[in-house]
DNA sequence: TCGTCGCTGCAACCATGCTTGAAGTGTGCG
DNA sequence: CGCACACTTCAAGCATGGTTGCAGCGACGA
């Protein structure tokens, strides 16, 4: 590997990114998430899916890196990554990466 | 439509915003719109889709409010809106209006 | 005016992923 | 030790929307 920070692999983590929240049950849960911690057991109180529907969703957001796990004895914690607002931001063009002429 | 500030109505609209650029052949559509002014056929030379193709991803970011269609002639340039980059930044939870989420 | 070019709109096709159902894993308690 | 609870994962079905092709509209050049 050559370069680092390439436009392209940014835009395709950006595209991740974006994806991962453009869906209304994820946008749902990433709004909860902003407000602090919550078990799933929580989520699924003000979310009204199936719990393996959310489950999934979860995932989805896990796999964007936008959300983290804790075990906590029978509960699973979500919280919100330190960095997933900042990267939120940096995935909108004209933000980082692209060359924002006025 | 009535309601005009609900926290629901700006979850919903933040979702078409998102969505909107949400896709490759969109997101890298806004990307080159945050350089400036492009008429689709300037478009079609940095984005590898048919024409018909461009001009319904074009239509979704239009109905979306992301972009203005100005007509020169035979060419419809296209621009975006003034308010794009702040409405995609708005959208992201915890910027704004939805800190307040129960 | 006619022909060509640039762009848009509509209907159909197909791929992606969202949703549903059931089974599986791990943990705490009786 | 065995059960119940909280959550996750797997496989299958269905819906949404991205893609393709063709037809239509408006504008410039001959």
């Amino acid at each position: 590997m050559v370069a680092a920070t390439s436009v392209e692999a940014e835009a395709t983590d950006a595209l991740a990114t974006l994806g991962a929240i453009a869906d209304p049950i994820r946008f749902q849960v990433v709004r909860l998430l902003t407000n602090g911690t919550h078990c799933v057991c929580e989520l699924q109180a003000h979310v009204p899916i199936a719990a393996n529907l959310l489950s999934y969703h979860l995932k989805v957001l896990r796999d964007a890196g936008l959300v983290t796990t804790s075990r906590r004895g029978r509960w699973v914690d979500y919280a919100l990554a330190e960095d997933a607002l900042d990267r939120l931001h940096a995935a909108i063009p004209g933000a980082a990466g692209t060359s924002r002429a006025t």
